[in-house]
DNA sequence: CTGAAAGCGCTTACAG
DNA sequence: CTGAAAGCGCTTACAG
């Protein structure tokens, strides 16, 4: 528990001097301010309430905020639960309203009295993620990946398995396989496209522009792709959506025109939630546990702030494949080799099948 | 922005004392400290960060907290919205880990650094809700309601319209219409049964207790509960859902049984999100927005503290009832009125026609 | 159980 | 642009 005093004596400047730094006084020399600010950043600067030591983990998106969405509410839910273990909180900052643009990442964090940050980002922002890597604040982003070795992360690679989820379908026939994803695509959604090109290009299927829907997500955006791959000349006979909301809105739409899954179309899904359980047929997919991803994050930067694990982490957790029931052979089906391929796929541990049963786990039951 | 100094003067005490009071010292006498601690919150005493002023608002559960549930997301993103108005963060609190068992409510929060405080809390916690405001902390609780005159709260009286849509299910020909809801049932879910119990006794109908369903809230249970008035011998021709878990989970068992809805059994339900689009078809269902009950709540918070606004809040937002496609004539119809009455219900303005299209506002869409 | 006074951590005119 | 010193808000032995 470092105080102006110990900064002040490492950085050889006057605790005056780190006073300012800490406010932000534009008088300062930049190169002090940047000495400073590294100096309270490899010790470990604390802020305080009063005289007690602040308990504040910040959870920051460097671009819009998406708290409503499922995917961060529980990651949300997560990390609350990781902070509990090292008895921090969780506060949610605002960059975009409250970072003075003449102030560095860590003035910010400082001012706002957390110890240690957790990062959302988005493609178009992530910038800001290695800016904030590179002042050295405890950081750790969640859901994206960085070449930077001063990014610390914690992501999912979602890429085999998207690759061995469409060769699950190519092994129950699918011929032309449609892929839907975002059309402002973080690394997450471009993993599952190039899982998606390799499946192809693995068993010599051609890639067909044709055949990739890029949208905003929303249920009526997967909607919207459903109703497209339904009017096409040669349509597909198989869809992997990107997303859950586009997946389960595909669904919806595919009741609503009265076309049967799986047994007209196979829908192929991913899901971060449990999501693919609130649709019938429950939808086979790519898996990701959103809730473990933040509680991760929260309990790896809580021991990383009192010193207890490396200070770096750069983790790729895998995903899943599960199969429901929203995929089956084609219509005009012939795949010899289909249930070969997919005993295959299930022997090596990886593929789940969990049928049709609803899991009435604890965690998913809410007061309301 | 009041300091010790103030507290200290008008509570009639050295500034010492009051300081031991803030820092829960049991030496305390407990008259002088609750004397400090309602001046305290009388002159709105301020936390610091250094000599900042705090900017945090608390987000509290009294019980369990349930930040992936759906309705919490909303409430969530919505009290982030009403926050940003006054420029003021939140911050997840955990009442049950942090709350030192010696220490008032006042005294967590303050040494929390926070400023105000909103609360969620389930009918077998929601003592604290009292407590708090009994100490004069400002605080909102968000989706109850209360007697005692101390406690501000926004809460959705769903009573009313709960009669609407078990009226508009008796109108269409329904006779034997069921009820689920948990199985502890906070206030909004005992509004709703009341709701359910006024609306058969205006029509003569009985109220059959083998017709209410009380069970943890799950998807899960959803289907159970389903399933249970399949198979009951004279069972339901519909089925109304105090929670949207229950009602989701409900149309997912009855297409897994193939039971047609709305064709051989309606289902309405209760959704505090987007929820209800997420099926098909749609469910028709009381509604009430949580996302706005959560902007309310942290922004009359916010605008309370500033002072801004009388220090007194308790508002009830009415739900809205949207008939969707889950709902329709029972089988062996023969509801000569129902039409009538439906007619008359979407004439006074609150029943709105929905019909099959999903709204595809840019909130819903999230970056995966 | 409480207050007067010393002290801590930080900020801020003042001086250069 | 920086430091020495005064000062602010709060806490904490010390004394009673």
């Amino acid at each position: 528990m470092s105080s102006v005093r110990d900064i002040a004596e490492h950085a050889g400047v006057s605790i005056s001097t780190v006073s300012r730094v800490l406010n932000n006084d534009p008088v300062v020399n930049r190169d002090t301010r940047d000495r400073v600010l590294s100096t309270a950043n490899r010790f470990g600067y604390i802020p305080t309430i009063g005289r007690r030591v602040t308990t504040y983990l910040g959870l920051a998106y460097t671009g819009r905020r998406t708290l409503s969405a499922p995917f961060d509410a529980a990651v949300m839910d997560g990390a609350a639960r990781g902070a509990d273990e090292s008895r921090l909180d969780l506060v949610i900052l605002n960059l975009q309203r409250d970072k003075l643009p003449d102030e560095t990442y860590t003035q910010f964090f400082l001012r706002k009295g957390v110890r240690g940050v957790i990062l959302r980002t988005l493609s178009d922002s992530r910038e800001a993620c290695v800016a904030i890597a590179r002042e050295g604040f405890p950081h750790v982003v969640v859901s994206e990946r960085f070449d930077a070795p001063e990014v610390n992360y914690i992501d999912c690679d979602s890429k085999a398995d998207t690759t061995r989820a469409i060769e699950y379908l190519i092994s129950l026939g699918h011929r032309r396989i449609a892929f839907a994803m975002h059309n402002l695509p973080d690394c997450d959604h471009l993993d599952r496209l190039a899982g998606y090109q390799e499946a192809l290009q693995n068993h010599g299927l051609p890639l067909e522009d044709r055949l990739v829907f890029r949208h905003p997500i929303s249920l009526a955006a997967g909607g919207t792709v459903f109703k497209l791959t339904q009017s096409m000349p040669d349509g597909p006979t198989a869809v992997f959506f990107a997303d859950p909301l586009l997946a389960i809105g595909a669904m919806r739409k595919a009741h609503e025109m009265g076309v049967r899954v799986p047994d007209e179309v196979s829908l192929v899904g991913f899901d971060d939630t449990d999501m693919r359980y609130a649709v019938y047929p429950a939808l086979t997919a790519v898996c990701q546990d959103a809730s473990r991803l933040g509680y991760h994050a929260a309990s790896w930067l809580g021991r990383a702030l009192n010193g207890s694990t490396p200070k770096r982490l750069q983790q790729i957790v895998p995903t899943f494949f599960e199969i429901n029931g929203s995929s089956a052979p084609p219509r005009t089906n012939g795949a010899a080799d289909g249930e070969h391929n997919a005993r295959e796929a299930i022997r090596d541990g990886r593929v789940v099948s969990a049928g049709e049963s609803v899991p009435s786990n604890g965690d998913e039951a809410a007061n309301r």
